[in-house]
DNA sequence: CAAAGTTATGAACATATGTTCATGTAAAAA
DNA sequence: TTTTTACATGAACATATGTTCATAACTTTG
């Protein structure tokens, strides 16, 4: 049997869940998931959002540890660090909800 | 190379993250992987919270589908449904995040 | 059937989160 | 060196979420 997860592990859990929890987020991810790197405009056009809605939800990743960001010339690229977030959605690939 | 995700599946999977995204649900989630079923009280107990508070968490668990409940004379028990979130919750396990 | 034990529910509130809009900053191109 | 392209930032706002408190509902027990 395994260990009870301590109170911190928990903590970053959920903090990781919360981070990634947004259909945008998602979207995101999936993308840097199978590209490697994208351009933030890359990003924008792909997925058919506001310039300034990406960015804040890229800087919001960026922040929490989940992705990185490089810039080149006047791109900023950025793409995935943490490697178990994509592991997460394809488990979720297939499940049934309750929505209502 | 596998197919991008559909919107409908984004949205599914941020539902659920949205769902578990947060310590206490996280922790009762724990528990209940190692538990097979436990009653309100119980759970209130184990992870030191309050009736009221559990119990609008295992609620809300339940109206998603991530949780079912059963009921046993004065005692409802509540076990998982969802067998995607503890898998997501054993990869996180030992992730790395910037917390500030 | 009244009392005690167990869980649910709803209102009220505080706080967090997502979005938009206007504007700022940095690099490249003209 | 002005203009254009690409991205970031902050304020303001609307909405969602988490918590507490009081109370209701259901089940067993006396």
């Amino acid at each position: 049997m395994e260990e009870q997860l301590d109170n911190e592990r928990v903590e970053k859990i959920a903090f990781v869940l919360k981070t990634v929890a947004h259909p945008m987020r998602v979207g995101i991810i999936d993308l840097l998931n199978r590209n490697e790197k994208m351009s933030v405009n890359d990003i924008t056009v792909y997925l058919g959002l506001e310039q300034s809605l990406t960015s804040h939800h890229l800087a919001n990743l960026k922040m929490k540890g989940v992705l990185g960001s490089k810039r080149n010339g006047k791109n900023i690229f950025y793409f995935l660090k943490m490697k178990e977030v994509p592991q997460i959605i394809k488990i979720l690939e297939d499940v049934k909800v309750n929505v209502f």
